[in-house]
DNA sequence: ATTGAAATGAGACGAATGTCTCATTACCTC
DNA sequence: GAGGTAATGAGACATTCGTCTCATTTCAAT
C-alpha cells in the first residue's frame, strides 16, 4: 500500500500537470516534476511519460451525475438534452487544454492496444436525459437519436466548432440547440 | 526554382511518410528518411519535423470537386448531403491513419499560432449540396443547417463513431443518414 | 568530356528523454 | 528518542531529436 507521502506526491504531480496545461503549454515530465517540486527521478517513478499524467489529469474533470444535473427540470426531452449540452459545453470551455490533450491520447492509441479505449461519459447522460420521455419515441428512432446526439455533445463538437467552423461560443451553442431540437422532434412518434 | 532532383526527393519523403503511416506507425523524421532512402540531413532540409511531413501528406488526400460529386443526382438536398457524407466517410475509412495524425496536429497547435488553422474541406461541399434547394429553406434555418451538418460529416465524426460510440461502419452510416434527413427536413419552410 | 553549382551523405554536436544506481532523507513503530 | 523501511534526490548513462559543417556526388550546360 502506498504511504501518505506517496499519495501526496502523486497528487502533487497531477495538480502540477493541470496547472501547466491550463497555462497553455504541453509540459514534459521534467517540467511537471519541477512544478510539483519533486525530482525528475521521482516523477518517472510515478508516471511513465508526460502523456500518462495528462491523461489521468483529464479524467479528474468532474461530470455531474444525472441526479443533480436534471434537478428541477421537467420531463421534456429536448430541454433535458439541452441541459446536458450546456453542461458539457461549459466543461469543454473550462478545461479545453486538458481535453485537447486527452483527445490526442485517444487518437494516437494503437488500434490493437490492450489499454482501455476512450471512456464515454456522454452517452449515460444522454440516455438519462431521454429516459422520462422514452415512450414518446419510436423505438428505432430512439436508437438513432441517442447516437446522433453524441456527435453534438462533447469535446469533439467543441473542436469542430472552433477549429473547423471557426465560430464563436454563442454561435456554437445556438447551432447545437437548433440541431438538438430538430433531432428530438424527428424521433418523436407522430401524435 | 527547385531542380527535378529536389522535387523528386520531396515527393519521395511524402510518399514514404504515407507508407509508414498506413502501416500504423507514428514515424519520426529519421524513419521517414530511411524509408525514402535519403539521409537524415536531407530530410531535415525539406521538412522541419515529422509532423510537417505528415500534415502535408494528409492534404494530398483528394476531395472530389462538387461538379463531379453531384453528377447525375437531382436537386433533393437530403440526397445530395448524403452523397457528401458517403464520400467523406469513405475517405475517412481509406485514410484513417493519416487523418488521425492530421487531427492531432490541429489539436496541438498553439492558440495564437501564426500557422494557418485547419483547412475546412467539408463546408464548401455542404454548401454546394444545399445550393439548388436554397429556396426551400427558411434563411435562418439554413444558416443553422449548414453548420449543424458539419458535425456529422468529416474526420471528427468518424472519431466519435469509432472511439466514443464504438459502433461499426454500417451502424455509423445509418445513424448519420437518419440525422441528415432529420436536420434537412427541420430546416425546410413549412409548405 | 569538362566545369560549376546544386543536392546529398556522413558525422559531430548540444539538448531533451527515459532508465538506472546509490546515498540520503523522511516517516512509522517501538 | 532509536531503528528500520519507504520514498526521495542527485547524477551517470544510453538514446533520440534537431542543427550544423564539410566533403562528395549528381546533374545540366557547354
Amino acid at each position: 500500500m502506498p504511504s501518505n507521502r506517496a499519495i501526496r506526491t502523486r497528487k502533487d504531480l497531477l495538480d502540477a500537470a493541470g496547472r501547466l496545461v491550463r497555462k497553455g503549454t504541453t509540459p514534459s515530465l521534467e517540467e511537471i516534476a519541477a512544478e510539483a517540486l519533486v525530482s525528475r527521478a521521482t516523477a518517472y517513478r510515478y508516471f511513465p511519460s508526460a502523456e500518462a499524467v495528462l491523461a489521468e489529469a483529464a479524467v479528474e474533470i468532474g461530470v455531474p451525475d444525472p441526479k443533480t444535473l436534471f434537478a428541477g427540470i421537467g420531463d421534456d426531452p429536448a430541454a433535458r438534452v439541452e441541459r446536458v449540452d450546456t453542461t458539457m459545453h461549459d466543461l469543454s470551455l473550462a478545461h479545453e487544454a486538458e481535453l485537447r490533450l486527452m483527445l490526442v491520447q485517444g487518437l494516437l492509441r494503437k488500434p490493437d492496444s490492450a489499454v482501455p479505449a476512450r471512456q464515454n461519459r456522454r452517452t449515460p447522460l444522454i440516455d438519462a436525459a431521454l429516459e422520462p420521455a422514452r415512450r414518446q419515441f419510436k423505438p428505432a428512432a430512439l436508437a438513432n437519436l441517442r447516437r446522433a446526439l453524441a456527435f453534438f455533445i462533447g469535446t469533439e463538437a467543441m473542436i469542430v466548432a472552433k477549429d473547423v467552423l471557426a465560430i464563436d461560443d454563442a454561435e456554437a451553442r445556438k447551432v447545437k440547440r437548433w440541431a438538438i431540437r430538430a433531432l428530438v422532434e424527428a424521433a418523436k412518434s407522430r401524435s
